[in-house]
DNA sequence: CTGAAAGCGCTAACAC
DNA sequence: GTGTTAGCGCTTTCAG
């Protein structure tokens, strides 16, 4: 069951081996005539490298690692695109490691990447254990972050600017008449989430609209978003007065909500109007479809790969890393309408 | 900017190289005052494995492929996340593959699958290149395929039984009082959307129920199924009379159908009920959330890892391979009403 | 243009 | 229990 080596093929071309591997490698001029035996042969003995020979001996994998905590949150399965379509085009590899927001799993793959499984990896979300990062560092693996609290500046990373999301959200539903508006939110575990709020509440202010406490409901449990969405839309329909409209904190908390509405008979956008946050795929499926601001995906993942090649290129660290701001867009559908027509 | 091996963790505890390697991989016994200089090396030096080593002298990579369109489809996302998760337990980790629909793309990945990239490769989808079905054979790579139309036997498979869950969604309509049902499909491209499309008219024989031709509405262009659902939607609503029921090829058809209801003013279920295929996460997530014929998409990928993982260990082919088909379920959500109330 | 030769870091006989 | 040794299949000098 031995498998053909490159030594066979060689033999069987009657040239050295090291002829075949240049001459497969482009690493030196082969004449025409040697490098048709060598087809031939290859041909013959139904041939092929073995990339794990060659990553051996080149000291790397091409592969590289995307650490999330799950494939099927359609927001990590779009940056994933972008991740693994840009790291395709450099001709990297892409192990997904996914820790279903699970302490050991997310430990047994830091410790599959520290031992050179991948070149590098890019790291979407928080680590649930913080001290995992310093093995990294020790390991002195290459790294990107993506929307990544700034636990350190040790290496490169993405992030929206989520401030200026919410204005622009904020600024269409204040343009088209509304000055009552609630938020919505999921717990805020993530540095997004409270920037988002922080930004909310900013914004309210400098735009002098209608404030309300109650108006800010922001869930202390941690569950599914959509559910989290369901039942805050219906605690804010219980408040009086209602607001004209609501900002949330994520396209599936909006989604959980229009459903508690339209549930409750409410009509959206007529009663209500609504916003999300993230433009995931899941906004134009529904009904109505929902207006979200757009957190480039496709494009942070791009980015996330081109900044960790270039740490892998480089090498050495430096003293501090580079960040990249992306901004969001107000993609308008169909949840919103103006109170001034 | 050379890395520690394992050679050096035998020279600073003392030991010879192999020794590090019986300890480490409980090959071999070692005493207990060996291992613990072994481990203070490790500490010092800051050593880790470095599994490229490994697998190339073992032959293998730990590492198995998965050959999907797309990731951002949910289907493939929730196979994905069985196939991973499964993975895993077996010690296995996953390299993505996602084509995205490139015939380009699609090639490139079956070359690296057949350079050993990979220790097996669970195929998702109909290869749009039949071709390369032979270059894995040729090649001899493991491979065990989810849902895939039997180009032959070569393989262990697993399927869904389609007909099985037409009839179940078929049966739970007519129980609840529904006898003029519409199916809509898009274009049958694999052969689960043709059985089921067959399945479809043998069970609105066998059943009796209101047979008209324009109520079989099957898409030619392939597009968006969103986009399918809704046009074919559109053009159900044309026709008269109007069904009362109708089932859907996809989940992502009958989101888009619903949609073209909703638009024109009909009320879901009220007016018309409809029923999806595959139960995607979606369907829970949509107003009112729809009710769905269920695709074990977890199990199935988690039965593909099971089979790959058994010809990864026979390594010889058997003269036919082994067929699993799961079962369908319905999950009645809140998109159909019982007529006969 | 081609070939000989030296390993890459590790595992696994096998001997002691 | 521990050490010696022989490669795994490939890339990459370096000579010729």
């Amino acid at each position: 069951m031995k498998s053909v080596t490159m030594r066979d093929v060689a033999q069987e071309a009657e040239v050295a081996q090291s002829t075949v591997s240049h001459f497969l490698n482009g690493t030196a001029p082969v004449a025409i005539e040697t490098q048709k035996k060598i087809i031939q042969a290859i041909r013959k003995l139904n041939y092929y490298p073995n990339v794990t020979a060659r990553n051996f001996k080149q000291r790397k994998t091409n592969i590289i690692g995307l650490l999330i905590p799950d494939i099927t949150n359609m927001f990590y399965a779009e940056l994933a695109k972008g991740v693994i379509e840009t790291a395709k085009e450099k001709n990297y590899n892409l192990l997904l490691y996914a820790t279903d927001y699970q302490r050991r799993l997310e430990k047994d793959y830091i410790e599959l990447i520290v031992s050179k499984q991948v070149d590098g990896v890019v790291v979407g979300y928080n680590l649930i254990d913080e001290k995992l990062w310093d093995k990294l560092k020790e390991a002195r693996v290459p790294v990107s972050t993506i929307d990544v609290s700034p636990v350190n500046d040790f290496w490169p990373s993405v992030f929206l600017n989520n401030e200026e999301g919410i204005q622009q959200g904020l600024s269409y539903l204040v343009k088209i008449g509304h000055r009552q508006i609630a938020y919505l939110s999921e717990p805020p575990y993530a540095l997004a989430l409270v920037e988002r709020q922080r930004a909310f509440l900013r914004s309210v202010r400098s735009l002098k609209l209608d404030f309300r406490e109650n108006w800010i409901l922001v869930e202390k449990k941690q569950r599914k978003r959509v559910e989290i969405g369901f039942s805050l839309g219906e605690k804010l329909m219980s408040e009086r007065p209602l607001p004209t409209a609501v900002m949330c904190s994520s396209d599936l908390v909006a989604v959980g909500a229009m459903k508690a509405f339209l549930s409750a008979g409410l009509k959206v956008p007529e009663d209500i109007s609504i916003i999300g946050f993230d433009d995931i795929l899941l906004c134009s499926y529904v009904h109505p479809s929902l207006t979200s601001i757009k957190q480039p995906k496709y494009d942070m993942g791009k980015i996330g790969i081109e900044l960790l090649e270039e740490v892998i290129a480089n090498r050495e660290p430096r003293e501090k890393e580079k960040r990249v701001v992306v901004n969001p867009s107000l993609v308008k559908r169909q949840s919103c309408r103006a109170l001034n027509d």
